[in-house]
RNA sequence: GCCCACGUAGCUCAGUCGGUAGAGCACUUCCUUGGUAAGGAAGAGGUCACCGGUUCAAGUCCGGUCGUGGGCUCCA
């Protein structure tokens, strides 16, 4: 048969091995970075023979993302292999690559400790040494059903009963065999570059109904300069780390004597909230939202008419006065809603959007919490908007806008997922397609790519979901875009129509930061601490060389906060040195620094905060470069914001 | 909630074999008036998370509680 493989066409002959094939057609060299092969949308081990029906072949290289998977399901087993060396009586499970590395779950009588890892890693670099090959072989489910039980490795039974193959593979290198698809590197001695990492509990399958196995996360790259650089972004991001630079930089604190997942927020955390609420306010008047607020607790029926105390209960707080049981609000629909019906609405009135910034409190298990990024009281950018469904594409498209221009001012980059009907799910096949629709058309209309999640969207309603990107390269999940069908039926939501009879409106439920606590920690870690001048909490401040200069760096700090900038000055008995590197360390944006010079010349010497120095320059001039650094942001998404106190 | 680890001064951490607790930074006072990342000295600061147990004796060992951290989605 005649096969693609790269640019040329090749001979292959029956019960040729992709290898041979390979060998032909590729110089040594290159060949020697090739450790799988792709026939088709199959990628197989080298040693397998191409299959009959064959068209493309395409070689896969250790530093291909199929070859870096490939090669991190190899070190799995390889580990695994030093378990059961070191620790027979250890069972495995599974072991597959991640996106970050790998991992092998074992049920074993104890977990592993430190110091196992280091004996496992040791055993696993001799298993390299020896470049050991992987053999695959198949057999019938019942025999291999028979060997792994006889091994007794109960869970690799139990997997092939769930399979329902009649046929597995097994994969064995050195003393190891394992059930496993493939495919696999042609040896052990591939696995250049690999280190185990930690140790944690995980639920067989992922269940928490079943048993607490050990699990030993590891990671592995093609080559050993891969893998220290995965390790040097690791420890990048522990230095960015918002819990420490919370700290560092009083922002604010958790206290075990008040309550777990409830942040404190100091002055200069408190101020970063401050702007970042008053920036969203602004942004969202201008769009056409209305500020509105409601109850912390709202009565217990209202939570069973919505549907949550069904199915929520568990996540939520109560509370009992006079009586009257009452729940405390884990999101804010609900009194939006009722604000929609005080009055009965026109089809003129719509749509109604309301905006607010509403504390919600929500019931998270204990081992979820998270600094900032994961709390149970926090505050949500959320707004509720009722509309006709012929407006239902201009309003998303609306909301889209706003999340970009909103990200954009922060400099992330974002991706953007549609979810669409799940096969459990209320509502008509007419709303759902409409509804659905209306967000695919808005983000072609605004020329966004997207991806679609086929099936995933509430039972209530299909979804964006936007998902932002820091310069770590990080994921965070920020906005979210809901139609909800249920909400409205079930308070009876109804405007009155061009035609004089009542119709139901579409509800979106939307949130652009999410949640401001979990956002300033993102924030956080995106700027590592230096946040931009118009979110800094304080912008400048002023330093004196000596007493003798004080007077005139009070008077510098005045005209800078009369024009609106948070300014403050250390006149301490220090040196400047130490004023200087004590503003660094707070990553003040603008260090200002008054000496016999200054005073003499009333001007005032900049410096900023990554070192650089700006020279002299008089108090005007220095206002003038504050506010412009504060614009900046927003000049390039035609948007403007000031935030003078 | 579950598994594992951790909890010592405001912060970061040391504390050996069980014998009544230590450092650096920060804080206070004094000396120093010094030009761009830490000048010097002295002082103050602790119910070793909490509760119970073992022991002549517990920061240290055991049990419980609370809190924090790493995980609990990636499928043979």
């Amino acid at each position: 048969m005649i096969v693609q493989l790269n640019d040329s066409q090749v001979e292959v002959s029956p019960g040729q091995t992709c290898k041979e094939v390979l060998q032909e057609a590729l110089s040594g060299k290159k060949m020697r970075a090739v450790i799988a092969c792709k026939c088709g949308d199959a990628i197989l081990d080298l040693t397998a023979e191409v299959p009959a029906e064959t068209a493309v072949m395409e070689p896969v290289t250790l530093d291909s993302a199929e070859g870096q998977d490939i090669l991190r399901h190899s070190a799995a087993h390889i580990m695994a292999e030093a378990v059961k060396e070191l620790f027979p009586s250890a069972k495995v499970t599974i072991g597959p690559a991640i996106a970050t590395g790998f991992y092998y779950d074992f049920d074993y009588e104890r977990s592993f400790t430190p110091d196992d890892l280091e004996k496992i890693e040791a055993r696993m670099a001799e298993s390299v040494a020896r470049d050991l090959p992987f053999e695959r072989q198949t057999m019938s489910a019942e025999d291999a059903k028979k060997l792994f039980s006889d091994m007794g490795e109960i869970y690799k039974a139990e997997i092939i009963d769930d399979l329902g193959e009649d046929t597995v593979s097994l994969y064995t290198h050195g003393s190891f065999t394992d059930l496993c698809r493939g495919p696999h590197l042609p040896s052990t001695g591939a696995l250049k570059a690999f280190k185990l990492l930690s140790v944690a509990g995980a639920y067989w399958r992922g269940d928490e109904k079943n048993k607490m196995l050990n699990r030993i996360y590891g990671t592995a790259f093609a080559d050993p300069k891969g893998l220290k650089k995965y390790l040097t972004q690791l420890e990048e991001a522990k230095k960015r780390d918002h819990r420490k630079l919370g700290t560092q930089l009083d922002l604010f604190s958790f206290s075990e004597q008040a309550a777990p997942g409830m942040a404190l927020w100091h002055p200069k955390g408190a101020l970063i909230r401050a702007i970042l609420e008053d920036f969203e306010r602004k942004e969202h008047l201008r769009r056409g939202y209305e500020l509105v607020q409601g109850p912390q607790i709202l009565k217990r029926e209202l939570w069973e008419t919505s549907g949550h105390y069904d199915n929520y209960r568990e996540n939520m707080y109560f509370t009992e006065i006079d009586e009257q049981a009452y729940g405390v609000k884990p999101m804010n629909c609900l009194a939006h809603m009722l604000i929609f019906k005080s009055q009965l609405r026109s089809y003129r009135e719509l749509p109604q959007r309301y905006f607010e910034l509403g504390v919600v409190h929500r019931h998270e298990k204990s081992g979820v919490l998270h600094g900032l990024l994961r709390v149970r009281q926090f505050t949500q950018d959320d707004a509720h908007i009722l509309c006709t469904p012929e407006q239902l594409q201009a309003e998303i498209k609306g909301v889209i806008e706003l999340t970009r221009d909103l990200m954009g001012v922060f400099g992330f980059d974002y991706s953007i997922e549609v979810s669409t009907r799940p096969e459990k799910s209320i509502g008509s096949e007419e709303d759902w397609n409409r509804a659905t629709d209306a967000l695919v058309e808005a983000l072609k209309d605004l020329d966004i790519p997207y991806a679609i999640n086929e099936g995933d969207g509430a039972f209530y309603g299909p979804k964006i979901d936007v998902k932002l990107t820091d310069c770590l390269g990080r994921e965070w999940q920020c906005s979210t875009i809901q139609c909800d069908f249920t909400l409205p039926e079930r308070f009876d939501l109804v405007y009155v129509g061009e035609d004089g009879d009542r119709h139901r409106p579409v509800m979106v439920h939307r949130a652009i930061l999410g949640s401001i606590e979990r956002f300033i920690g993102i924030l956080t870690e995106h700027y590592a601490g230096a946040f931009p001048t118009w979110l800094a909490p304080v912008q400048a401040r002023v330093l004196t060389v000596t007493e003798a200069h004080d007077a005139f760096a009070a008077e510098v700090r005045e005209k800078l906060r009369d024009a609106g900038f948070r300014v403050e000055a250390d006149l301490r008995n220090e040196k400047l040195g130490y004023k200087v590197r004590e503003a660094q360390v707070a990553k003040i944006p603008y260090i200002l620094v008054i000496g016999d010079k200054e005073v003499e010349e009333s001007g005032v010497n900049v410096r900023m905060r990554n070192g650089k120095s700006v020279g002299m320059r008089s108090v005007s001039e220095i206002a003038e470069m504050i506010g412009s650094d504060c614009e900046e942001p927003f000049k390039k998404r035609g948007m403007s914001y000031t935030y003078r106190y």
